[in-house]
DNA sequence: CAGGTCGGGTTACTATATAACATCTGTGAC
DNA sequence: GTCACAGATGTTATATAGTAACCCGACCTG
């Protein structure tokens, strides 16, 4: 953790007042997938997307427990997976973390639901982590597991470098 | 955890008595680097090996109990840790397991020492995890890193799945 | 009013990983 | 020789991550 860590009103990946529009867009999503986006799931959604970093589940409680006192591990856990059922979040494996996914509030994407081909760069100074969706990597995968006799499932994809400000500065 | 899990002589990846072979290569590539194989290194990466899937540190503290009976979890950690920045051994990061690199016996990788390209296919079903060193996959992932300004380092590159026989059984 | 489903609270626990300090052993300086 | 140092391991305690099991209230349905 190196860089700018705002409280709670962090700038994140995508835009500035983003993360307001990313939860009316995952409401609509939860609507027609006919599944609940209760408070409590919203607010871990809303704490997930109001950081700039990936943030691990325990880190995400203690934020949660300063709206709700009684929050336990269970209660942060059950909320991301079913966040991650319905492709709002990523968990990032390297740093048992978890991120937003960018696709989740695009309109054309909608249809996918889940487990849309994804890949992460992470920054190891800065802790900047930014989320892809090259299909030439995907597909370069695919081949390879298909040569290999494999059928292919979820990826993780997570590449450990130096982001352009890290490298640059 | 699936399919065959043999005790101490399960048949690995590559070939049945390959595991001798393995140690040896390991014992010279340690050798040329000017680093120690010790008993106790030689023993974990003799346990992963023997091993036909991924083992966490814990199930290999476990059997290195049966040899030694004051290992502890520092013990195991230590070892990995040497082993993994020999290149000898990868994590498996979906697993928080540990598994022997296919490359490290092969002569003409030698050179390479540690972080070559490499990604795992995992079976869902019986655990089988195969590892790669795909170049098209690594190219690929290059490209796209490249275009967000990232100066890659190590990746992670994992897949689920079904294996070939896993599949058509 | 049952009886079922779902979300969530609560407790306790398992699994994974590391910090910190002690001990031992070999090596080179003096 | 012995002092100082480095590397490897032993030892104890703790930190971090994740789950199991049970309960309870809200809601719906017959
Ligand atoms: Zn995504
Ligand atoms: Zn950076
Ligand atoms: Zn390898
Ligand atoms: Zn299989």
């Amino acid at each position: 953790m190196a860089a700018g860590q705002g409280g709670a009103e962090g700038m994140p990946h995508g835009a500035p007042g983003g993360v307001e529009q990313a939860l009316h867009a995952a409401e609509a999503r939860c609507l027609r997938a006919g599944v609940q986006l209760t408070p409590l799931r919203r607010q871990v959604l809303e704490l997930v997307l109001e950081a700039e970093q990936p943030l691990g589940a325990y880190a995400l409680l203690d934020r949660l427990k300063a709206q709700r006192p009684g929050a336990a591990p269970p209660t942060v856990y059950r909320a991301l997976d079913f966040l991650l059922e319905q492709g709002l979040i990523h968990k990032v494996e390297r740093l048992n973390a978890f991120i937003g996914c960018v696709e989740a509030g695009h309109a054309h994407h909608e249809g996918h639901g889940h487990d849309h081909a994804h890949q992460f760069l992470i920054c190891r100074q800065c802790g900047l982590t930014v989320e892809l969706s090259d299909h030439a990597v995907a597909h370069a995968l695919d081949d390879a597991a298909r040569r290999a006799g494999f059928r292919i499932g979820n990826a993780t994809v997570e590449v450990e470098g130096l982001c352009a400000g890290c490298a640059a500065g």
